[in-house]
DNA sequence: TTTTAATTTTAGTCTTGTCTAAATTTATTT
DNA sequence: AAATAAATTTAGACAAGACTAAAATTAAAA
């Protein structure tokens, strides 16, 4: 079994893979809050259990032994997060840090039969794709909010991070998922955009409509 | 917040308590399964936070503090072993070890969430009382079957040790909770009893006798 | 293409929790 | 009461993960 620290590790250098092949030192340092020192030691470790690639100055890369760990750990964190909200009635804002911790548990039998008892969801509250048994992503056509031409309509599909201050500014402007919006303006000054919602008129910034994932609208 | 070894101690600590007032160091080693020298160790950490009494070779001692923390901790195990049984299906000889890891996830809210989920179950699916958020444990009629005379009727009302191969071995013999039973004889020889139970009539050691807390028929 | 700046790694420490082996204290026998 | 045995504590080490400060490497500017 692997320890919660190497599974946060591997997490993190899933999620960061994404904008790109090879992880810095420095951005997993960013991304774990703890130091370039601390990272570089610890990848080592993780290098040495295979579970990543690892050279010298180049930044790490994910083995196929160590992806299949982070997926694992994705996929239970999410399914703990419908179970959270679902189930037990807490607000999409307030269960990123519980789920957590629960993501931690060492048992596939608990997860699987959690999964039964939810109906096998295929996203989480904040839209993120569950990943099966075997680390399998469920295709999703979402794109960020900043990436649609002025007077688009498109539906809240997800949050690319779900971090409880913009899920709370998210829900405050009604913008949860399958709400309906519309493009209205966009200042090239800031990037910021005027959005049609359902909850009324309301101005963006590019941060949010980078974070902000929707698909388009009737189709389906 | 305390570390999951702390909250181990503490719990360990609390349960070797029923058995006398001062809680040796060897008894700890034991049940924690470590070696007496780091037990002495960890007392004395869990001492300068005041979790505990200590005085070297006189064993340990709850705080009213560590014992709100043992507690809570229990608390949190046998709600978590009622979600198991209850909801997601398991049997009563699989959760206890996956709900040593649950115990530890720190939240109030989730905790309280599930209690209400469950309907505030009393009793954990081994008999075990639930305490309130309080600490108070719910009072319970049982004894162990060893101290019933011979010609006696009970009730299984629960397991002191929710060891998995005894609720293993008790369930194949029909010896769930709520079951009914007579002690037929005892044989002083080694203590051993043969019951009558709705499977048959069963001899049972005077160990699996301790173990079995029974309460009396017909009253309520 | 040097010089400077930013990133990354090494070296040396620290904390938590464990271990073994040796020393000390308490309990049990003679 | 002295000798032996059992329980407990101390001393010294170790592994996992973290830190700071300094050295080495790579990237960016001049
Ligand atoms: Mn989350
Ligand atoms: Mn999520
Ligand atoms: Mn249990
Ligand atoms: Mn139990």
């Amino acid at each position: 079994m692997h320890s919660q620290n190497e599974e946060n590790y591997l997490k993190a250098i899933f999620k960061l893979s994404a904008e790109g092949p090879a992880v810095s030192t420095s951005a997993l340092a960013r991304e774990l809050d703890v130091q370039a020192a601390s990272v570089t030691d610890m990848v080592k470790k993780l290098a040495a259990k295979e579970l990543i690639q690892y050279e010298k100055y180049q930044g790490v890369l994910l083995t196929a032994k160590g992806r299949l760990v982070a997926v694992n750990i994705i996929r239970k964190h999410r399914i703990w997060e419908v179970f959270l909200v679902d189930k037990l009635g807490f607000g999409w804002s307030e269960v990123h840090d519980i789920a957590e911790q629960l993501e931690h548990i060492h048992s596939e039998q608990l997860i699987d039969r959690l999964d039964d008892f939810l109906d096998h969801p295929s996203f989480d509250p904040h839209g993120g794709p569950i990943p099966d048994r075997e680390g399998r992503l469920p295709q999703r056509q979402a794109e960020p909010l900043s990436a649609l031409p002025v007077g688009s309509k498109a539906i809240v599909a997800g949050v690319k991070d779900d971090d409880r201050e913009l899920l709370e500014y998210l829900e405050q402007k009604g913008l949860l998922i399958g709400a309906r919006l519309r493009v209205l303006e966009h200042l090239t000054f800031d990037d910021s955009l005027v959005l049609e919602t359902p909850s009324g008129k309301w101005s963006v910034s590019r941060k949010v409509a980078d974070n902000l994932l929707v698909r388009p609208p009737a189709v389906e």
